[in-house]
RNA sequence: GGUGCCAUAGCUCAGUUGGUAGAGCAAAGGACUGAAAAUCCUUGUGUCACUGGUUCGAUUCCCGUUGGCACCA
């Protein structure tokens, strides 16, 4: 990557604010980009397409008109679009950004985007349309059981450490294997240590791996508030349109980025199976449990500094100046 | 008012021919290297409504009470 090579140093800072869904991350981010004068770039995999800004929770036009944002509605519901791709496109833009800004902050709830931002992914070449389309139909075919056996023929190493009941996660080991002509294993640089491990963490703040500082805070609030949150913001949605938007996507409900929570509810509410009642309530229940998923992730990176969404913006924004000054400090010598 | 049915996990219910109980959903915890708002794994102790009786032993049988439902007046 050419950032590596960049004369960014170490003093440019990135503030990374992270936090599960509802709990209040864009009005801060919002207050903070604002105490530093800087723009926001979106750590969110689902608000980075254009047409879905009501069932995602993208930022407001108002809000949008506060801060100038990055990677809001940038792309087409039917692009290819990825965690690999982000990591390029975010060290691209970060690259850019920090010419003109010493703090930058980024904001979202994509857990594996924002660690490709900060520790990077392992190269991989794109599956070609042909192989990942044999792999889905040979599934379909022979169901888990082919994928395993599969698995433990092509990549036996990764067999040993893989989740063996995940078809998502054999699949790609398959269909990763096949392009390449070597297991998917070889292909990582470090299969026992998983990206986000903390030893690995220590390692790679260790070794210097991006040119810029990373400083990472998430949002948190007790579990019962975040429910109660995220219900009535399922229900505003619904006031605000979900139905008309989910309605004008619907053609397209195949395509990977429409495998949303409040989107694959509404199409199936539109199929009949159930009725909008429904619809809302499983919205509301599967917004919660994508919440816990990343509370789960996020609880295990040691290096995020948990803030307390009931504190006041200032207090929280004062939190955020202390942790940039006590981490520059420790860089100055 | 009378008769019948029901009362078991947060919810919907199953079950124990009397030896203190189990499913689904909810919920909780966990995993995670290019679909990640995806995908997957693990976890079920609850005065078996209350009171009394029969019994070695009752959530299970019997009396009564309370609450709910249905039908008859």
């Amino acid at each position: 990557m050419t950032i590596e090579q960049s004369p960014i140093t170490k003093r440019k800072t990135l503030v990374l604010l992270l936090g599960p869904t509802g709990v209040g991350k864009t009005e801060l981010s919002l207050r903070v980009a604002e105490h530093y004068g800087c723009p926001i770039v979106s750590c969110d995999s689902r608000q980075i397409f254009r047409g879905i800004p009501i069932g995602t929770a993208a930022p407001t036009a108002d809000e949008l008109a506060r801060v100038k944002h990055y990677f809001i509605a940038s792309r087409e519901l039917e692009d290819d679009y990825n965690a690999g791709q982000y990591e390029r496109d975010a060290l691209e833009l970060l690259e850019e950004l920090f010419k003109t800004h010493d703090v930058v902050v980024m904001t979202g709830g994509s857990m594996l985007y924002a660690d490709a931002v900060c520790k990077g992914l392992d190269d991989l070449p794109a599956v070609p349309a042909e192989i990942r389309e044999e792999v889905k139909r040979n599934y379909e075919q022979g169901g888990l059981v082919w994928l395993q056996s599969e698995v433990q023929r092509l990549d036996p190493d990764y067999w040993k450490i893989v989740d063996q009941q995940n078809p998502a996660r054999l699949m790609h080991c398959v269909e990763l294997s096949r392009t390449a002509g070597k297991p998917y294993s070889s292909l990582l640089s470090n299969s026992q240590c998983t990206i986000h491990n903390s030893q690995c963490t220590m390692h790679n703040a260790q070794l210097g791996l991006r040119p810029f500082r990373i400083v990472k805070v998430a949002l948190d609030r007790p579990r019962e508030e975040l429910y109660d949150r995220i219900n009535r913001r399922v229900e505003q949605m619904i006031a605000d349109g979900l139905e008309q938007e989910a309605k004008a996507v619907y053609p397209k409900r195949h395509l990977t980025s429409l495998q949303t929570v409040g989107y694959r509810e509404m199409f199936a509410y539109f199929d009949g199976e159930y009725d909008l009642d429904r619809a809302i309530e499983l919205i509301q229940q599967n917004s919660r449990h994508y919440a816990k998923r990343q509370l789960t992730w996020f609880r295990r990176d040691k290096e995020i500094h948990w803030l307390n969404a009931n504190n006041a913006y200032e207090k929280n924004i004062h939190i955020i100046d202390d942790l940039l000054g006590s981490c520059g400090l420790q860089k100055e010598d």
